[in-house]
DNA sequence: CCAAAAGTGTTCCGTCTACACCCATGG
DNA sequence: CCATGGGTGTAGACGGAACACTTTTGG
């Protein structure tokens, strides 16, 4: 019960973003190379300094739209990050979240703007300091939730095949499910709707196009996959 | 990828740590009243400064060593607490952590000294700032992972009885559990060990005392309750 | 002798898993 | 006409849930 602001040193603190995407059956990572000192040249996540006047959430919502420009995307907390030495120039604190992107909505110039790009999730290269730590833990809690949360809309167009959402839960989960069980469970959750239009872009045939009903998930929000 | 340590103020960094205890068949929390300002006199977690020195977890510990002398207790991280008005004082950003403990490790006298007391969890008060918040994320944590952690050891003598261990379950989880379920669920699991020692200070008739084997758990860290 | 807690099995039901073939169509 | 991805059902195994009585002994 005892605290004093004087005597303690402040530090600097950060938010770094963990950004999922979907493609080709892949989950990747949005990343960059650091621009600037410390660590210049080095893959790195995205992030940025929270400001006097903005919340850590906030600031995590800031950067992210100024990498994007897209707003309400879905984002969670991961982590905090508190070595010493984590960062070799200053202290720095770092809040990790962790974001889920559609690919398409993404704007391509903004990306070649700042210097970032999409990799493949098995394909990382080491990052600066502690980052590959907090993809690891970003990955955990995403496998954790998926199964209990609807996550995976997130990293989809608003509509989607049923095999573009098995997809997305292997390549999270990093193990194949079997398609008939799969679409049975997808039959029983009421909010993930038929709709009446037909992709034809991925077969000849034509999948149905299924959609994400969140208001009727909000009313009922039960998930298990 | 763009970070600038200049033109960024710096903020002091804190932890608050939730504890948990368990007695008397029920999940009681360790706080305080604040005995300085901003907010003296009101409920309040027991926390502290991260230091210049010290990583954040590392804080955690020295605080709550501090105030328990007690090392190596289970602790976990649970989020970070970033608002910019959380603090009237000055801008502080708290990590808080979820620790447990066994009431009977802890010194009375170190309890007296730091002003704290344990507290039922159903008769919580309203705490300061954004503890309660904190509290609640730690309870959300401690119920999602109590079935797959071996975390219930932790708020429990070294040799405990399967009751015992089945009120743990049952004050975290909020309802009751079958007793012949939970028991046969407890016979599968190779790490909770019977001892041919009885514990008689409960029951007239004796009951068995068990014990959690860290070692063989950890050759097999798998769980499932 | 009785109150109080310890200890013990079986049945049922629902859920998960494994598994293979036909359909529709564009090229 | 054939290659490609879309779509469908069933049987058996397994795990979780419900449920009631006997045992021991201190007071």
């Amino acid at each position: 019960m005892t605290e004093f602001y004087s005597g303690v040193q402040k530090a600097f603190v950060s938010v770094d973003i963990i950004i999922f995407g979907f493609e080709d059956s892949k989950l990747k990572l949005l990343i960059g190379k650091r621009q600037m000192d410390p660590g210049r040249g080095e893959w790195s996540l995205y992030g940025g300094f929270v400001g006097a006047m903005e919340s850590v959430d906030e600031a995590a919502n800031r950067v992210l739209f100024e990498l994007t420009g897209l707003r309400n995307l879905y984002m969670k907390q991961v982590h905090t990050f508190g070595a010493v030495e984590r960062d070799p120039g200053e202290r720095v604190i770092s809040v990790a979240y962790c974001a889920l992107i559609n690919v398409k909505d993404y704007d391509r110039h903004l990306l070649e703007e700042h210097g970032v790009q999409w990799v493949e999730l098995n394909k990382m290269p080491r990052l600066y300091s502690d980052h590959n730590d907090m993809v690891k833990r970003a990955i955990t809690l995403l496998r954790r939730r998926i199964n209990t949360e609807p996550l995976s809309f997130n990293l989809l167009p608003d509509l989607f095949t049923l095999t573009q959402l098995q997809h997305v839960y292997e390549a999270v989960l990093g193990e194949e499910i079997d398609k008939r069980n799969f679409r049975k469970r997808i039959k029983s959750i009421d909010f993930i709707e038929k709709t009446e239009l037909i992709d034809k872009l991925t077969s000849k045939r034509g999948a149905a196009l299924y959609r994400f009903n969140k208001q009727m998930y909000e009313e009922d929000p039960s998930f298990k996959l």
